[in-house]
DNA sequence: GTACTTGTTGAACG
DNA sequence: TCGTTCAACAAGTA
């Protein structure tokens, strides 16, 4: 599942693409999926008609990103916000004029990424592609196989901030404002627990349950204490964690999507520095005992008793 | 067939 | 009213 280092390199690799190129065309498979966001279950005619005819022919300008959104702009002040949630996925191909002669999974082939690319869905279009750009130089894909994510279209930057969407968000672990005295005083009335802070959106956004459990196993805090319960020094070395452990999947991520010939090596860099993550059972890399295996808000979470107090 | 997984959020809860 | 918890979304995997 794309967490935000995941966004933050597809971010970057569809700005390097995409950016200056006209939309030609559009398809939408899945009109759910450009209906709207969150709970909006309905899918609309009038919003897959909006989605098409407002897009073809606008040009891409900017590529941004907030916490896990990817925030497509284009002229004419247009606006495609979209969210990958936990199986979404861009994938761009440049066309045969580009990229002379290559067969499937060429080094050649640029690609993008989001969530994992199975080899099964080395074709494009599959079965899980609903939307589909047809670009100047090449084809810009979304996959989502569970369909949670959305990619919806706004006609005015404005209209996009209207709905406020981000006004409850916290801060970027990147952003300077985020800051250990910041992160302190946000934590000093919250009574639940650390982890459900972490994965909230309304402290610092983009820490999804995979770098949760990472920076607290860092940090050797337990995801059980409750927030308010953390001593200041505590809070430190969890904020510091948090900021290291993102940057450096930044980092990582951004030698790992860049074409399908890398895919397998992509998912070792990705997976490579989990300490607990997924390793419920094992033993500890620091003291050897058995990581445990928990639920907190119906979310998987693994640590090491003896290390995280 | 059944349980489990995941990010985000509106709804329900106390 | 407000802080906190939880179910729901979808579909693939074990």
């Amino acid at each position: 599942m794309p967490e935000l280092p995941e966004v933050e390199n597809l971010r970057r690799g569809l700005e390097k693409n995409i950016l200056g190129q006209k939309i030609k065309s559009v398809a939408v498979n899945k009109p759910k999926l450009v209906s709207g966001k969150g709970n909006i279950r309905v899918a609309s005619i009038k919003k897959t008609n909006d989605f098409i005819k407002g897009l073809t022919g606008e040009k891409f300008i900017a590529v941004e990103r907030r916490a896990k959104n990817l925030i497509l702009r284009l002229a004419h002040d247009k606006v495609i916000l979209a969210h990958l949630k936990m199986t979404g996925q861009f994938v761009y191909l440049p066309s045969r004029k580009v990229t002379a002669r290559r067969s499937k999974g060429d080094a050649g082939t640029k690609v993008m990424g989001g969530h994992p690319i199975e080899i099964s869905e080395s074709i494009l279009p599959n079965k899980h592609t609903h939307i589909i750009f047809e670009l100047e130089k090449g084809t810009l894909y979304y996959n989502d196989t569970r369909m949670f994510g959305y990619v919806v279209y706004y006609p005015t930057l404005k209209s996009l901030e209207r709905e406020n969407y981000f006004a409850k968000l916290g801060k970027e672990p990147l952003d300077k404002n985020f800051t250990a005295k910041y992160f302190f005083e946000s934590l000093q009335n919250k009574k639940s627990k650390i982890k459900s802070i972490l994965l909230g959106q309304d402290v610092v956004v983009g820490v999804g349950n995979i770098y949760t459990d990472e920076s607290l196993f860092e940090a050797r805090i337990n995801p059980t204490r409750s927030a308010s319960s953390l001593t200041e020094a505590e809070i430190q070395k969890l904020h510091k964690a948090i900021v290291r452990i993102i940057r450096r999947a930044i980092l990582v991520g951004g030698s790992s999507v860049a074409t399908y010939r890398l895919l397998d090596e992509s998912r070792g860099n990705y997976a490579r520095e989990h300490k607990v993550y997924g390793k419920s059972g094992e033993k500890c890399s620091n003291c050897g005992n058995i990581l445990k295996k928990i639920l907190i808000q119906t979310r998987t979470t693994v640590f090491c008793p003896s290390c995280q107090k």
